[in-house]
DNA sequence: TATTGTTATACTCTATAACTATA
DNA sequence: TATAGTTATAGAGTATAACAATA
């Protein structure tokens, strides 16, 4: 019987690490805002309406790098729990508008509190100068790579 | 008309940026795995087998931080690429194992390949010092928040 | 009774493609 | 004919709970 050739684990990616402790944070957050009823990808979608005129779905799509057949489904459930009206454009008659209602505008300030709770509970046990050069290390990646979608999963 | 209290934004957190930058280097592999026909969570589970004796599949929940019905799901799609074997155990009657096939010893080299080069390919360009603190920051927050489950999504 | 594993169900997120209505 | 948006379908991932077989 032959034995199996050495191969990488893992663990010996950079990209591993990652995502491993991406998944904890963001698995901790999503449980958070699920609590108040709501996805990261409807927090996502909400966030992006607040303080804004009402918006196009095309615009969202754009904005969060998603399909504007995945924007309208997700639009679907906000509509449905009454934190988001569609609305026809008054001058383009293809045309269809999202924005907040009254409830999803009252909304979003708790979930961002959530975030920053989720992150501080986080990211505050790292020396500052840790949290200072993990911070300089990420956007430099974005940088170099040119990445542009917000991550909604 | 009130104005929208000011909220904090999503980029304010360092939970999005390590999302962003993990999102974007995990579709990167995934897309280069699935050229060789296996998801990233399938490439974790072939991994996991690899060089292994035939392994329970509750052990394999265990590893990969899944339920064991998500265990079923995914080694049925690989029993089903041939690339990995169920059997019965022989001293327990409830007892399955599943081992991986020539083809999936053979492919678990090619795929081991493939991360390797993602993995290089994202984080060489950083400077080494950063690679390295990098590494130290992020096995830090692990342990810090004593995260177990491997990530596969 | 407890445990192993499978199966059934359901939900989120994703993408592609067909389709409707309007420009 | 091009564009805006919706709808339909499909697949991957997640989880819970019911179930069969065995211990």
């Amino acid at each position: 019987m032959t034995r199996p050739p050495p191969v990488s684990a893992l663990s010996d990616h950079l990209g591993f690490w990652l995502r491993f402790v991406s998944n904890h944070v963001s698995h901790a957050f999503a449980a958070k805002v699920e609590e108040r009823g709501v996805t990261v990808a409807e927090w996502v979608m909400l966030r992006a309406l607040y303080g804004q005129e009402p918006m196009a779905p095309s615009r969202l799509a754009d904005a969060m790098g998603m399909t504007r057949g995945a924007i309208t489904k997700l639009a679907n459930r906000l509509v449905a729990k009454s934190l988001v009206v569609r609305a026809a454009s008054p001058d383009d008659g293809r045309a269809q508008t999202l924005a907040l209602t009254e409830a999803g505008a009252r909304l979003v300030p708790v979930l961002a509190t959530l975030a920053d709770e989720n992150d501080t509970a986080f990211f505050d046990p790292l020396p500052p100068a840790d949290r200072a050069h993990l911070e300089r290390i990420l956007s430099d990646l974005v940088a170099r790579h040119g990445m542009r979608n917000v991550p909604v999963e």
